[in-house]
DNA sequence: CTTTCATATCGACGTTTGTCAATGGAAAGT
DNA sequence: ACTTTCCATTGACAAACGTCGATATGAAAG
């Protein structure tokens, strides 16, 4: 089952709160965390990464289980929660799915941080 | 022991390298890694905040412990972890420590995520 | 229709993490 | 000195996480 579970760009009454604007309601840090802990692995970051400066912006899996020097199976878990978190997209054409960058959420967090 | 470990402000040889504009090194995305598993915890993101927004901008644990809900101990532990991260820092006057929020690290990870 | 290939899912395992009760240590009050 | 108060550390435990081998799914090729 995919739980896309993006997140809320703002909180609830203010224009942008962040981190260091306002005290974080007990809902908004828990929603928080769980984005902050999708960039804590060093296979997803380097996935984000591979993919943002591939050709034409996307990249197979095949293509990205040597270069990360992790299994298949491995690849495929992480690039799943990249997905849910709304991080990347995965487009199937053919016997490939192709994925790339999805720089939206990104810009999302780090609005949070400022 | 104290391990102080905060973030290289830049790569290796570019100027402000950010998690999509180039393929991160595995070492410098396992150290990216760990900067943001720091904030993949909500009762630390709460920390955070709570320290920013607090008058003069500090607090000691004893007014910290209640509004997070969660023992002193752990309190103290998630505190450690952000200190340890460059995130805030305290200083012990009489039987108080006073924390308060340091917000360059946080910049620096916000730029990565440019 | 069988085979082959690319990817996803499952099951299991070891490691890491968040949590609290209990304890330790330091500073101030009595 | 003894007690109190504030904070840090320790030890233990359950839950979450990253990893891989085995297997399932699904699409193209022969």
């Amino acid at each position: 089952m995919q739980t896309r579970t993006t997140l809320a760009v703002t909180g609830t009454d203010e224009c942008c709160p962040t981190v260091l604007s306002s005290p974080l309601s007990e809902a908004r840090a828990e929603e928080l965390a769980v984005a902050f802990s999708v960039l804590s692995d060093p296979v997803r970051l380097r996935l984000l990464s591979l993919l943002a400066s591939a050709p034409a912006g996307e990249a197979c899996v095949c293509e990205l289980v040597e270069p990360l020097g992790r299994s298949q199976p491995t690849v495929s878990h992480h690039l799943k929660i990249l997905a849910d978190a709304g991080l990347i997209t995965g487009d199937k054409r053919g016997r490939w799915v192709w994925y790339r960058a999805v720089p939206d959420q990104l810009d999302v967090l780090r609005n949070v941080l400022a």
